[in-house]
DNA sequence: CAACAATGTGGTAAAAAGTGGTAAAAAGTG
DNA sequence: CACTTTTTACCACTTTTTACCACATTGTTG
């Protein structure tokens, strides 16, 4: 069930539907609008499979990719295996960065931010630092 | 059996059938739509075969091919020696990327993901690299 | 060739998962 | 506090998936 305030932000693109996803560097999930994710996927078909790095980052960008949708009720339906990967069991947070949404099993999520806290003074420097330069902060 | 999910994306080229093979780089089977086989065939028909290399490459890439169909109940009938090039047991996942489908053994799937992730950072950036040019892809 | 084994083909029934909805509890608001 | 909105917890129903079964076809072997 997807909570109120969300779902006011999605409503424009909500109908739609999504493209939900096994994040790449954390046990958590990604959720896509679908045009969002067909923009990706327009520069990924470009690339050449030939090309074994090509067919290994495809491989690994698109795991477990599955389209859902907010019923009626505004509720998204997770398929159970990608439950198992982020090790969902009761409570959930659900945290928009830019323009995809993740969703955390809430314990792994306090965890990440823990653990993100200490280096969090570098990761911001690395990030964000230079951002004066020209107009590219935060979008 | 093919998930109902991606029966239904297939539903347009699943009459023509299918040709089904082995994988180049992995351990795994890859699907192509008849169509899709017949446009890469069309390439590699225009390849010189008195060069040795050539015939080398078009002697591994067409090993193993086979079509197959998908019956009226959703199945797909995948030969045993394919099965045993993939080394599937019980559990598989079916991985579909831009157009064709991967087919996996489900634990070497998991495998080959976690090994592109050690260095996903690297491959994004090769891959995807100088996507932020134009209009910043992931942000 | 006959008999047997392995595989391909088509189907069915029960279990599991997905879908759509409602009513009551909880939380937010003027 | 009275009222509205959001959330939770169910329930009923449909679709999908699984696990079989039965038979046809092909291939092997004595």
């Amino acid at each position: 069930m997807v909570p109120a305030d969300l779902k006011k932000q999605l409503a424009t693109v909500a109908p739609s539907g999504f493209v939900i996803k096994r994040a790449v560097f954390q046990p958590c999930l990604e959720l896509y609008p679908m045009e969002e994710w067909q923009q990706l996927m327009q520069k990924v078909s470009g690339l050449n499979r030939f090309n074994r790095k090509n067919n290994d980052f495809i491989r690994r960008f698109t795991a477990g990719v599955r389209t859902v949708e907010m019923d009626t009720a505004g509720r998204l339906n997770i398929p159970r295996d990608l439950m198992d990967f982020a090790g969902i069991h009761k409570e959930i947070v659900v945290s928009s960065a830019i323009s995809i949404v993740e969703i955390w099993d809430a314990t792994k999520y306090e965890k990440a931010i823990d653990d993100a806290a200490n280096d969090f003074a570098d990761l911001a420097e690395e990030v964000m630092g230079g951002a004066n330069d020209d107009d590219n902060g935060i979008s």
